[in-house]
DNA sequence: GTGAAAGCGCTAACAT
DNA sequence: ATGTTAGCGCTTTCAC
């Protein structure tokens, strides 16, 4: 550990106080002592103890991420949006995994209220029968915003992107490719962003005159293991499935990976676009459409509101900011003569 | 806030000391007391804050883990790992990125001498001209574990893999299937991993009577357009190269991208072999053969040295420990026949 | 302008 | 078994 001031007072024969103003840049306090102990800090590489203020300021210019994992770009260019506005303003990033576990989240969320951190950012776990009192607990104590997977009634501002358009457009994307028999494909659990695309799934449906059908609807596990298991179930209980949106990318590669097992041709038997970040769509066999998420952007700005509520002290728990996917066509949703 | 101890002394009209030893367990405390106090911090739902002893302490439970990037397969991963040990001892992990600048990382070390973290897990920048001394001042005060990414002439544990071995083996699987130009691809920026990698190569190159030559190691521009530009340029260069190792899974998917446009056929034309964790490299077109490296292994290790050092204070400065890759070989390196 | 003193929330000697 | 006191590093009144 550093110096720390009150050696440095020794030092320079001076007051605690007199230091602690000086570094502090204070008008009370003379130029030259000023310079004076500037220099001295400069000197012997003076480092404040960032928690020894916080215990007087409330403040130790930590923030907590919390994320159901890290292994999805989604997530870890949401990070990089986050990361880049918080270096600039001088904060510290702590990341949180929740492993898409309520309890585990529920178990971090009480953690949080110990002053550890000055605010959070949380994109939460899917999870049936969670309890909405921790989200309103803390975020009556601390800043708390909501990116990507929102908790609804619950009184923090949201950052989200248009679930509900984006799964409209790629459904009748599907649709006017040829497809009859489409599926949403989307990992168990509650969630908001889940909710939000089954409904535009539908609404596309409606409008191609289909009605809707819980069939069209196909939950997986959420493991790996257990998501390639479903997916080769689907397959097996619905051959004539002949089109998929996948509501995560890791559900992508799973349709990727059963189909090519299967011999099914994409996208001649099956046409497959995702909600999807991966760089790398492009080079899949077939590359793959995607419903392109403003990942970094989505992060970018969720810390934005965060650091305003810290800084400015504004009230930002109404906000709500929706920014705008992306459809990208790739060969993966083509359309085949046959 | 979540109430304070002084605050429950007072209302249990016990001497603050008294209700801080019974919440710790204390023997000096008689059982009464305890489950008394146990129970009243329970009902008011205590929460002790975290820096406040952290101040007598000297220790806060904070790591931290300072990273190139997020969005690479191989470092989440192995955040994944250093999470799944840190959760389990209780700690909490701060991330930082460097973006493979060096001067942001020397920035953050310094940083971090701060007393804000308890230990540090490192993987460090490329860069030129680095100063080792940073470093050696932060280990000098906290524990510190490189993984991966090490630096050389620092006292501190290591966690990597066999660079050396992998490389040696990948070169020697493209000599094999009849490879008989193959360049090593790595990002510019001086790196204890590229330097094993290099030497891996060459090592293969002269088992086949090859005579090492500059030319066959390239050089690419870190950020994603410089190295498209950085590859396509290779190519018109030296349009005999006719295989790749590439050392990061960025590279190799640059290598595809411009194989496509240029209507180089893999693995006919050129065959390609990437140090990649992707998960989906089976799924690329062609699939993509890859030395895997044990990510989340290593992240676990790394985390677990740390905790040595921080919790059993055992000094672990002398490990150096090595988890091997895997070759995975896939359709991007198979043996073609005219 | 500078300094003394109190206090942030907690722990740890040292009484009693 | 419980309480008193001091102190961690720093900020913040309030005196001088």
């Amino acid at each position: 550990m550093s110096i720390s001031i009150k050696r440095m007072a020794q030092d320079l024969k001076l007051a605690v106080s007199t230091v602690s103003k000086a570094l502090r840049d204070s008008h009370e306090i003379s130029e030259e002592t000023k310079r004076m102990v500037l220099d001295y800090a400069r000197k012997v590489n003076y480092i404040p103890n960032p928690y020894a203020g916080s215990l007087t300021n409330r403040t130790t210019k930590n923030i907590a991420v919390v994320l159901p994992e890290v292994a999805d770009t989604f997530f870890s260019n949401a990070i990089n949006g986050i990361d880049s506005v918080a270096q600039a303003r001088g904060y510290h990033v702590m990341v949180y995994l929740t492993h898409e576990q309520h309890l585990r989240e529920m178990s971090i969320l009480r953690e949080l209220r110990s002053g550890r951190v000055d605010g959070v950012l949380i994109s939460v776990a899917a999870g049936d029968g969670r309890d909405i009192s921790v989200f309103n607990v803390l975020c009556d104590e601390l800043p708390l915003i909501f990116f990507d997977r929102v908790c609804e009634g619950v009184n923090a501002a949201q950052v989200l992107t248009d679930d509900f358009e984006s799964a409209y457009h790629a459904t009748r994307h599907l649709l006017l490719k040829g497809c009859s028999e489409p599926v949403l494909i989307a990992p168990a659990g509650e969630l908001s962003i889940i909710h939000s695309r089954k409904k535009g799934f539908a609404a596309a449906l409606a409008e191609h005159g289909i009605r809707w059908d819980e069939r069209f609807f196909y939950r997986c596990a959420d493991d790996q293991d257990g998501s390639l298991h479903s997916v080769t179930a689907l397959f097996e209980r619905h051959p004539r499935v002949d089109g998929v949106v996948a509501s995560v990318e890791k559900v992508a590669m799973q349709v990727y990976a059963v189909a090519r097992e299967r011999n099914i041709v994409i996208p001649r038997d099956l046409k497959v676009i995702a909600f999807s970040n991966l760089q790398i769509a492009s080079l899949l066999d077939p590359p793959l459409s995607t419903i392109e998420q403003p990942a970094f952007e989505m992060g970018r700005v969720a810390a934005t509101l965060l650091f305003d509520a810290l800084i400015k002290k504004r009230d930002v728990r109404n906000e709500r900011i929706i920014i705008p996917s992306v459809l990208r066509e790739r060969a993966s949703t083509a359309e085949t003569y046959i």
